[in-house]
DNA sequence: GAGGCTAGTGGCACCCAGTGCCACGGAGCA
DNA sequence: TGCTCCGTGGCACTGGGTGCCACTAGCCTC
């Protein structure tokens, strides 16, 4: 869940890099955001202007990146299968070339570990989601608000962000693989379980 | 997602209505903590030695509520149903009188639409999720964990919360149904998508 | 009953996130 | 040269949260 790779060595994304570095490094809640901007060579005030709160400069270009997801889910059209349309477009916007992937990683690991940080992730999915639903909303006709299709989408974000979490605990795995067996089992009702 | 019905009119119990009356009057960002200390009749410092945060206030005795769900789950047992046990958990820790019915009404509209609350209320799930995927990994013998459990907690705590804001939306509705419905589709894998 | 221990409370000072306001400086243009 | 405009920085303020200390009420012991 990131930005592209593009080098970029504007002011932003040197806050981005800065920030990852020094909150994996000694916690996100031991650094304040001053350093932040010290790292980065510019003032308090204008680390703020670039991204509304602390949280925010871990998350990089975010808004992009829901852009995306938008525009994959509204290519796919209704008609075609939903939840699978959904995984796919989870797992092409977070697929990643093998240079990008440790930044993936430190910027996954903080936002589920740190607590400050796995709080603020409500915000940004809620964006998500909301994306989500209206794509359900398009398949089947119904409302956008309806239970439906907010249970779809909070479910299947709950399956993406799962993947997240066992992709970042085994080094080896892939990101799109872990998707994919996540979207599986739900997909599938959870067998196995005895309902 | 509540305390029981039990009126003792604690300063515990003080702040939390005067914080629920306040924060839904005239919003949760605009009330600083030390109106609602006054409120409860005692000093600011005391009210964060009650509840760590501002947003804590709004939650009652969360812990005990997990508590419950806990206790529910382990008395199940393995061998039953799993997503059908912990559906009727969740709907039994969450069977109010009609007495309470308001304040609980009160109490979720705050979280699910207040941004700050809306973050904050991740870290009370994840209490909810461990709880969930611990009775899971006992169930089905696999690591706490691992994706299945992890995934079924995230999943199952989605339709949840997707429950209570159908529940909020529709004045006249049962929030027990709602779980049910929530509940029926996710374990039915979301039929009718065309997957 | 006096002294002492403890728990709950309040006050104070501090750190830090976030914001509004203003002042400065450089780029572009007339 | 003067103008506007935009990005930036400084400053001061609000508010959440915390550590520290002082006070008090109860209670226990001698």
């Amino acid at each position: 869940m990131t930005t592209t790779s593009a080098p970029a060595d504007t002011a932003r994304a040197r806050v981005e890099r800065a920030a990852l570095e020094l909150f994996a490094s000694r916690g996100f809640d031991s650094v304040p955001a001053d350093e932040v901007a010290d790292a980065a060579g510019i003032s308090r005030r204008t680390f703020f202007r670039y991204y509304p709160t602390k949280a925010d400069a871990v998350w990089g270009d975010f808004g992009a990146h829901v852009a995306r997801l938008d525009g994959l889910l509204r290519a796919a059209g209704p008609g075609r299968p939903v939840l699978a349309t959904i995984c796919a477009a989870y797992a092409e916007v977070n697929d990643y070339g093998d240079a990008d992937l440790p930044v993936l990683r430190q910027r996954m690991r903080l936002i589920l570990t740190e607590p400050a940080l796995q709080a603020h992730s409500q915000l940004r999915y809620a964006e998500i989601d909301r994306v989500v639903a209206e794509h359900v909303a398009r398949s089947t006709g119904e409302d956008p608000a309806g239970l439906l299709p907010r249970l779809v989408a909070a479910s299947t974000r709950a399956a993406a962000t799962t993947a997240f979490a066992a992709w970042l605990a085994d080094d080896g795995s892939d990101l799109g693989r872990q998707l994919n067996r996540a979207f599986g089992e739900l997909a599938g009702g959870f067998p196995g379980l005895g309902d």
